[in-house]
DNA sequence: GATGAATGAGTATTCATTCAT
DNA sequence: TATGAATGAATACTCATTCAT
């Protein structure tokens, strides 16, 4: 009925309410220091109500990844869907992903990182587990696949599409990173947009066959 | 006097114990959950003791950071002190370098990222913030100088040496930590050392000027 | 009126639906274990509609306990009425109802001791607390009565028919209690009729004059 | 060495103290009322030095009874020692032990029913519930002892001597657990010695052969 | 210097109870 | 009446840090 259907998209709304809430406040004082009190501040709600929405402090912060994910995800897919698109196009396509996937959300690959310590994976129930090990496989799937295309139509050098999959994911990854490290340690300006820019051109230059 | 220097020397092997005891715990149960009684015991000393050789729990991590920050600007250091060598050779001795970091301590990266968070800088003394941020700024100057000589020479394309520096450090420990993710989600098989190389060979390809 | 009435018996029928429910998990869980969710889910009804019929969990427990003394009572009351009865008689009645108390609701027991803490008391409203010790002392007393008679008739040795009521409500409260430990720690099979039986045979020699 | 047992000794003083500040703070509130920081403050240190002695609040609580155990058992040995005691000796020292360790901790039979519930004993270490097990059945079977004593010399009807062991016991925790109940209920004085007197009486009589 | 017992502040989580609908 | 989402006080337990010996 109706009133089911509202009630369901409520919850979703406080859902996002909450992982809202967590996004900034992890964001500002990390997985660790950041409290569920402060959180719940954050939302405007009281601790215990967190707890309905998220089994655990655990499970919030994987929420929040699981989350861009999917996102991630959703952007991809659609690159692959272009048929009409040219290696080159589909190349330019993933690289803007990337930039959307960054404005989308600048800190959650951080809590990313948060997920590779087995013992926070241990606390995590199995389905949400499940869920991001398959997002996180369909996504390198993705990308492995815009550059077997690449291969097989002979423009770009042959390489392991898995391995070039992850180089390009590692390489992002590893620049958000390291440009956010470096804001806080030498207060300095912004220069992801560039640094990726020069990132995905050196990397586009690295695997076109040369003639 | 002979006796304080020994004196010096004895309290250097102490620190270097607590460090390596240290380096061992943190790896296994991350920063968070490791306590200061595991670190003691692994060290065979008493919680007490580590006190006297590190003001705390942020101080005993930095100076692990610290310690593999010494040993990538040595490197670093001697490759650039190769008048000798060719742009080719110095990028190859660079790479070289690089393997070796990782081999000297595989899971120092990730401590190194727990150095991120600005609540962590907080706590930590000036001088050993200091002496991070000149070692950090040292080896990335390292990396761009081998870049900048390429250029001059006219071997690499013009691109600003500190955001090819950036990108080659942040390609590195990006690849580090993926492939550290991926070996605790799927169980898979360590492909780091050739992922790293293929990195490195595309990387390579993408600096050097074609014709 | 009419309509007055049936409300009120509806009523009456929702708040026996909540203490079966209730007895259901405190049986299972214990009091302290069980939540007021668990009782609700039990009886099918939302957590809410608890407090609509008990003020709060100790007095839903202690309308559990007050339901057993009530059905001792009766069954008590039941017994001394039987003026046509002997000696012999009575005591195999009180024996008699005893097991059916057990039967009634062999767990109760354990709760009722649930309501020695003088904390626990405190919370009960005064009706409540003063019924129960109202139906407490009724029932005693009615065990006294059936020893007191038996004195005066000669039949039984002299003693306070209040402390012998006393011992015979203790022994099988007690019986009751130790079996059940038993079972939880051994795993034991349920002696408790036998045991039972055993301890109101030698209970009725040892009161019972010897000539 | 000496130091050794100092501290040996020294550390089992630290026990014996928070197990008095556990006895009065549980008599007074009951173990679920009582917080931890509760026994802290009447022990006179923090809560976590509770912890540097005892697992959790639950095996804290299970000392308590280990203690009495232990004090029952040591008794019931030493009854069982005497050799040129007649049964009617034995019989009068077993009781005289009930008394003493009644004195010896009126409450503690209290606390040793919260053993029962099934999630109180998954809490405990396999050690001292092992520990537990063990001093319950060898206490039960020297009470049992001394009654099969009896029935091989002739004295006392033929009964399971375990059976009357456990209606032994059970009546004396019984009486203690009704006697502790009315206490509160009817602010009555206490009659329990003279109950427990007259209920030992009666048992007497009801176990021992008339002629 | 070295110890390790003691500290006590800090926090995730639970659950009896309320109240707007 | 009945609901059940929201509350927020309460608490067991941890662990970095200290300090008397």
């Amino acid at each position: 009925m109706g009133i089911q259907e509202r009630k369901e998209r409520e919850k979703e709304r406080r859902r996002q309410q909450i992982i809202i809430a967590a996004k900034r406040v992890f964001s500002e004082k990390g997985f660790n220091k950041a409290t569920m009190e402060d959180i719940a501040k954050e939302a405007e709600l009281s601790p215990g109500t967190l707890y309905l929405y998220f089994k655990n402090k655990e499970e919030l912060n994987a929420s929040l990844s699981l989350r861009i994910l999917q996102y991630i995800n959703i952007r991809l897919t659609h690159v692959n869907k272009e048929t009409a698109f040219s290696c080159d196009q589909k190349l330019k396509a993933l690289m803007e992903a990337m930039y959307d996937v960054y404005d989308f959300d600048p800190l959650v690959i951080i809590n990313m990182f948060h997920l590779q310590s087995s013992e926070t994976l241990k606390n995590l129930s199995g389905s949400l587990l499940a869920e991001i090990k398959d997002l996180s496989q369909k996504s390198i799937g993705a990308i492995a696949k815009i550059f077997e295309e690449g291969m097989e139509k002979g423009f770009y050098v042959n390489h392991h599409p898995m391995a070039l999959a992850d180089i390009f994911w590692s390489m992002f990854s590893g620049i958000v990173l390291w440009e956010a490290s470096k804001k806080i340690i030498s207060s300095d300006k912004d220069y992801l947009k560039s640094t990726l820019a020069t990132a995905f051109e050196l990397f586009e230059r690295g695997i076109r066959k040369q003639n």
